[in-house]
DNA sequence: CTATGGTCCATTGTTAACAATGAACGGAGA
DNA sequence: TCTCCGTTCATTGTTAACAATGGACCATAG
């Protein structure tokens, strides 16, 4: 049965890194906020180097800043971050575009737009993180059904910061059911018909509208 | 002065890092080959831990292949991974472009007319590693250009990766003057004029081409 | 009062020992 | 002979102790 999961047990390293990624991205620790790694080893309860371990894959992520002998900093970000962030989303997110018409599977645009319903979930339960989250599992598919490793791999490094990004002011705009539910499924559409103007085009749209309702909140 | 150099001592990782990096670009290790980390530490002289962290990041740059409990291997490059690796640079060095447009000074121009100095000198020299390698300092120097601090990084992450590419299969076609030389040039012109569309389609070009020559090498 | 210099301490970098996993080998049974 | 199962061992994951760095604090001289 597909259900039946491999029993793998996870490393320490994994667990602590799920924990950290969470509490970063729960706006637990304040902008500028220093890590020490005694005190997350003792904290966890595990030992300094697992902790090591997961810093530094969240410093790959850029959910923290590490320097050398003075450990890792959630870092404070500006307009210029997030504009970084959202261009370089958009690059890859295009990319992720043309290689899905290419690439994408039934089994992919079904999965896609399985996508949606947590998405619809979430609204209805007006809980914006649940949204946020909803969203970016559904782009997470979107990237699946490019079947391009390396593109999904720098997601999975950019993904974290898009999330911060959406919750690091408090309040963002909240999204309406058209940005949300209409975009994401003009973009499934767009991949169904292998239209690939259109779909770049959609992308596009989709991605700087978001950038200019999240821009408010960083003044230039 | 300019020339006086921070005397940072370097970590033991950075060390490890930096051999094991040049060790595996250089082909001193076969494709599918399992590099332990005990015997790594033994022959660099070091504990296993800086040999962890630096494994852990070549895993990053995609130069190995770890897996949980069985280490890191060399990994086998097919004619759909180098597919990858050039679509994906191609979408990063596009908005490398248009980001060097917007925010690329005077300085960021001379260095990149600098930096053809040492791709002559390596053609004059007949030495197809150092070419390639003075042609990724290049490209360097082009997304230092755009003054992008995350695509720099994702560069960072797949540069290794293009330099495997160009080296995995030893028989790579001898790249003339004018592709590495004159296609470089235009880049830089199209830069200096602002002229975002030429400079993009120089770009889509310049990486295409260098793809197509390499992609005879392997078969689909 | 400011700036320079030195000492101390908290924190990271490194090492080496310990625990746990997974793969290879070999034997027993069908 | 082939398959299944248990043992063994090499290798990675984790821990804890040791070394070295960098910043803070304070004293002192100008």
């Amino acid at each position: 049965m597909s259900t039946l999961r491999a029993a793998r047990r996870v490393r320490v390293k994994d667990d602590v890194l799920a924990v950290l990624r969470a509490a970063i991205l729960g706006g637990e620790f304040a902008p500028g906020e220093h890590l020490g790694e005694t005190e997350l080893a003792e904290r966890l309860e595990v030992s300094r180097g697992p902790v090591r371990d997961a810093l530094a894959t969240l410093a790959h992520e850029g959910l923290v800043l590490v320097e050398p002998h003075k450990g890792a900093r959630i870092p404070l970000l500006s307009r210029r971050d997030v504009e970084e962030v959202f261009s370089l989303r958009l690059a890859l997110e295009v990319l992720a575009g043309r290689e899905a018409i290419r690439n994408a599977t039934d089994s992919d645009l079904r999965a896609l737009t399985a996508a949606l319903d947590p998405i619809e979930t979430a609204l209805a339960g007006n809980d914006r993180r649940a949204v946020t989250d909803a969203d970016l599992q559904f782009h997470d598919a979107f990237y699946r059904a490019a079947h391009h490793q390396r593109l999904q791999r720098a997601w999975q490094n950019l993904r974290s910061q898009v999330s911060l990004c959406l919750f690091s002011r408090n309040t963002v705009a909240t999204t309406s059911r058209e940005v949300v539910i209409d975009e994401h499924a003009n973009l499934i559409r767009h991949l169904s018909d292998r239209d690939e103007t259109a779909l770049v085009d959609a992308i596009g749209h989709h991605l700087t509208s978001a950038f200019d309702r999240l821009a408010q909140h960083y003044p230039a």
